[in-house]
DNA sequence: GTCATGACAAAGA
DNA sequence: TTCTTTGCCATGA
């Protein structure tokens, strides 16, 4: 168990963020949400930024915004690669946006059941 | 300690 | 409906 100043939100997050099954994508709000941050989505953003430099593989292209709009494509180091990864799990990406977003969205707070 | 920023979200025009 | 504004809170300068 890591100390408690090590357990950060961003861990939390990270910690929702490897749960994500693949084929499915949640929104920042909702890991906030579960999190108990709603009103803090934009520090679940800032939290995948610093994904980038863990060595845990987080797989941030599975978390879009409300839209299903993939806003964090430009973080990757391709912006094909979030698409890619999405596709590749039987995601179907139109305009930087998923389709069927509500089918394959994935509620932190519905499947883990805090 | 104050100010600016950020991969968002909800409300208003 | 789309575009703009406001709130939110943790980081870094």
């Amino acid at each position: 168990m890591p100390k408690k100043d090590e357990m950060n939100f961003f861990e939390q997050v990270f910690e929702v963020v490897k749960l994500i099954p693949p084929g499915k994508v949640t929104s920042y709000g909702a890991i906030a949400k579960y999190l108990g941050m709603a009103k803090s989505s934009r520090m679940v953003g800032w939290a995948m930024n610093q994904s980038h430099f863990l060595k845990d593989k987080i797989p941030a292209h599975r978390v879009v915004n409300r839209n299903g709009m993939l806003t964090g494509k430009a973080h990757f180091e391709n912006h094909e690669q979030m698409k890619f990864l999405l596709e590749k799990e039987g995601l179907l990406i139109k305009n930087d946006t998923i389709m069927n977003f509500e089918k394959h969205f994935w509620n932190p707070a519905d499947e883990l059941k805090l």
